[in-house]
DNA sequence: AGCACA
């Protein structure tokens, strides 16, 4: 027999395994993405991957041996080889007989995150895009940023490690959403793994760390800016006193933004309880109401600066009202009160949204953020896919795509006009929140959509 | 394209 000399040779010799090294990996390749690899011989009970130098290889341990030993034998001789976001991974049995690491698929960790922005841009990510991001899985108590060698990154303290955990699983492997961001940064990737912490100390409000539990905690001085209190910018952060109303006022307003229009904006983030429209300074301005500040401060966060309308116009400037409770005199064009049931039928204008949306009254069905987002497969199907945010970048991702990317940002699910979604998403300064202007654009004459 | 971390 003639001895198999190159490089066949060394795979024969491994001896069997149930765990299986993976290499030639993309390196933005996901724990989940191994699982789906690996699930058609048997079941995955553990991977690890961004394993190596280049952090392109993995592990995969299945239950059994015989599992790993079919998943083997299949790539062996098939013309198709394994394959992850399109690129062909090479497997073979590990030399180890387990993976050691800190998490089994039933993984329980902390209540704190340890999250790793990656990307040449990472550090330009503003503590409120995290906070945003995070907030999508309920309430995030403290945020701490910091620089290390392993890059920027971030500790998020949620209530629980149950929060934790669907943070982590949605979130893990995944790029921050580029509307999220800064126009232009690159992808933003987040790498999470559990923190040891349980209480974050935060000593100041800061563009470096938060305290959302404790309003009243001091400003750190580096945070204070004389002029840009109400621009979210990349290194600090005002913190003006936050309100549940916000005052929204609307610069280069072309097209007339309605009641409806707002309604279906600020409604993307919690239930609207009040509008009061009215002109300032030969403006337009609004005074919108939610139920809690959260919702307040995460709609704020989100919207700031971006446009109702693509090309710039409609920009909406969000500050906190001194108000918390708007007093609605009467129902019309100007102002609602969508907490009164009977007055949700009078709809005194049409409606470009095509659906009046329904006030909220009473407690939300879906307290924003928290359980409304939780990633709930039932609701994904419905769902379009957050293709421009989400996307790391390969072929579709099937499972983990946080729903609330469906909600939030922007547009309830049940408002959203079927031409919205895709690649349309919001861009700061660019992008639209709403496809269409209410009138023909001044240009464009019959360019549709 | 060739075996981690605690």
């Amino acid at each position: 027999m003639s001895s198999v000399s190159s490089q066949p040779q060394f795979r024969l010799t491994q001896p069997p395994s149930k765990v299986l090294h993976l290499r030639n990996l993309p390196w933005e390749c996901t724990e989940e993405e191994l699982v789906e690899l690996g699930k058609p011989f048997g079941k995955v009970v553990n991977t690890k991957c961004n394993v190596g130098p280049n952090r392109n290889q993995a592990f995969i341990e299945f239950a059994d041996l015989n599992q790993a030993i079919a998943m083997i034998s299949y790539y062996a001789s098939s013309s198709e080889p394994a394959q992850v976001r399109g690129k062909t991974v090479y497997l073979q049995y590990s030399n180890r007989q387990e993976i050691v690491n800190n998490k089994t698929t039933a993984d329980v960790g902390g209540n704190v995150l340890l999250v790793t922005i990656e990307g040449a841009d990472a550090r330009l990510v503003s503590i409120d895009v995290l906070h945003l991001v995070f907030s999508a899985f309920g309430f995030v108590h403290k945020i701490t940023t910091f620089e290390k060698t392993a890059g920027f990154q971030a500790l998020v303290q949620f209530s629980d490690a149950e929060t934790a955990s669907s943070a982590k699983n949605a979130l893990d492997g995944r790029n921050i959403p580029s509307y999220l961001l800064p126009e232009h940064l690159g992808p933003c990737t987040l790498r999470i793994t559990y923190s040891a912490h349980t209480d974050l100390s935060v000593k100041f409000q800061s563009h470096r760390s938060r305290d959302y539990t404790n309003a009243n905690l001091p400003v750190a001085p580096s945070a204070i800016d004389a002029n840009g209190m109400f621009s979210a910018g990349l290194d600090g952060k005002k913190l003006e006193p936050e309100s549940n109303v916000l005052l929204a006022s609307i610069e280069n307003m072309q097209y007339a933004v309605t009641l409806d229009v707002l309604h279906m904006v600020f409604s993307s983030f919690g239930p609207v309880q009040k509008i009061a429209m009215f002109d300032k300074n030969g403006g337009l301005q609004a005074l919108i109401q939610y139920p809690d500040v959260q919702t307040a401060v995460v709609a704020k966060e989100a919207l700031e600066g971006h446009c109702i309308y693509d090309g710039g116009f409609c920009k909406l400037h969000l500050s906190y009202s001194r108000h918390s409770d708007l007093s609605i005199k009467v129902n019309n064009d100007r102002s609602r009160d969508y907490t009164i049931p009977n007055t949700v039928m009078m709809n005194p204008q049409p409606s470009i949204l095509g659906q009046q949306p329904v006030a909220t009254h009473g407690p939300p069905a879906h307290p924003y953020p928290g359980a409304h987002f939780a990633p709930t497969t039932e609701h994904h199907q419905m769902m379009p896919q957050p293709s421009a945010g989400w996307a790391t970048g390969g072929p579709p991702v099937p499972h983990s795509m946080p729903a609330q990317m469906n909600h939030n940002p922007y547009l309830p699910p049940g408002t959203m006009p079927p031409q919205m979604g895709h690649g349309r998403m919001q861009m700061p300064s660019h992008g639209g929140l709403l496809p269409h202007a209410p009138a023909m654009p001044p240009y464009r004459p019959d360019h549709r959509q």
